[in-house]
RNA sequence: CGCGGGGUGGAGCAGCCUGGUAGCUCGUCGGGCUCAUAACCCGAAGGUCGUGUGGUUCAAAUCCCGCCCCCGCAA
């Protein structure tokens, strides 16, 4: 059961590994996009091309879903970003339970978003936590953790495909674990923390922080959802790629652009903070240095 | 028919409202200057202004219509 790339990574890893996938439970495809039209999760995408019987219960909730799960008799069932509450009936029914991937090292970042949180909060370290769900939120007894690291200039995307390499892999091993019979749980201690999800308030840069703190906002909502600012006549610009400035801001205010080279450098609390890739609203992505020859910034324009 | 922006030399833009000489910053090529530079100076090349060979007009990048493509927002 998992709906976006992320677990379609996973259901491909294990298809193709020999299990025996008996069906496959994503969310309905959704209306999205420009003309929003109606698109199915990658989760099902992959399904339909593996030739593996897709589900799409619009909820868990009534006896309907009981019903495909007598038919399926799934012995395991691996749950990855399906986006839905799995309620008892549904934990209880395989004789194996539900195991579920996520992308933190537990009990640290349970919740929506614990990869771009981890990445925002300057961590260098995350990982995939392979657990037996239980009826909580990501509370479930931990069965084997795959840790990866988070390089200074990782953003959310090269850090979501370094998990979805190790969650299939961890994956892959818990499920073996299982076949052995010899999984083992461990409780998770008490001191989680929760990663809330994004919302457009996080995205917002604010340039009384330090050149570091920005930087790590921008690269942990790089390249979905983008940070942004606001440029000295109102518009939206977001940021795609920054890195911290080595040009020493003498006496400007905070936001003030103080410099302008192949990097728009802005005074931060610190120092400055470079943008060297933005979307300009109404753009597409583009280098700092083409927005700059388009004469759309000058040194001295305030921004945020 | 969810809302909106856009397609102009290689890049990013202006010009369009108020039709009538193709503009700006950068890059490229040639030359010069300098201990040196993402520096500066001189010169050059390069554009069917997305498309229909559409409509209006003496005249369309500019106004009207159709089509194609790109992007932002919202979900």
């Amino acid at each position: 059961m998992g709906t976006p790339d992320f677990a379609a990574q996973a259901l491909r890893a294990i298809h193709e590994s020999g299990e025996q996938v008996v069906g496959v439970v994503t969310t309905p495809d959704k209306a999205k996009g420009r003309g929003m039209v109606l698109t199915p999760s990658d989760v099902k995408k992959y399904a339909l091309e593996a030739g593996i019987e897709v589900y799409q219960p619009q909820t868990l909730r009534d006896g309907a879903f009981l019903s495909t799960l007598e038919e399926l008799k799934p012995e395991l069932i691996v749950v990855v970003a399906y986006g839905r509450i799995l309620p008892d009936y549904v934990l209880d029914f395989p004789r194996h339970g539900c195991i579920n991937a996520h992308a933190s090292i537990l009990p640290k970042y349970r919740g929506a978003a614990p990869i771009q949180r981890a990445i925002i909060n300057g961590e260098t370290k995350t990982g995939v936590s392979v657990m037996q769900m239980d009826a909580g939120l990501d509370t479930g007894d931990v069965i084997l953790v795959e840790e990866v690291d988070i390089l200074p200039d990782d953003n959310f995307e090269s850090v979501h495909d370094k998990l979805a390499i190790a969650g299939s892999r961890g994956l892959l091993s818990a499920i073996s674990l299982f076949k052995e019979n010899k999984a083992t749980r461990t409780k998770q201690p008490q001191d989680f923390t929760y990663a809330e999800k994004i919302t457009k308030q996080d995205c917002l840069i604010d340039f009384s922080n330090s050149a570091k703190k920005i930087h790590d906002q921008i690269r942990g909502l790089s390249p979905i959802p983008l940070s942004f600012t606001k440029t000295a006549d109102g518009r939206l610009l977001k940021v795609v790629r920054a890195h911290i400035s080595q040009v020493e801001p003498k006496n400007a205010h905070i936001g003030e652009v103080v410099a302008l080279d192949s990097s728009i450098h802005i005074a931060c609390a610190d120092g400055a903070i470079a943008l060297d890739i933005i979307v300009p609203e109404g753009k597409g992505r583009m280098n700092a240095r083409d927005y700059i020859n388009g004469r759309k910034i000058a040194v001295g324009d305030i921004l945020g």
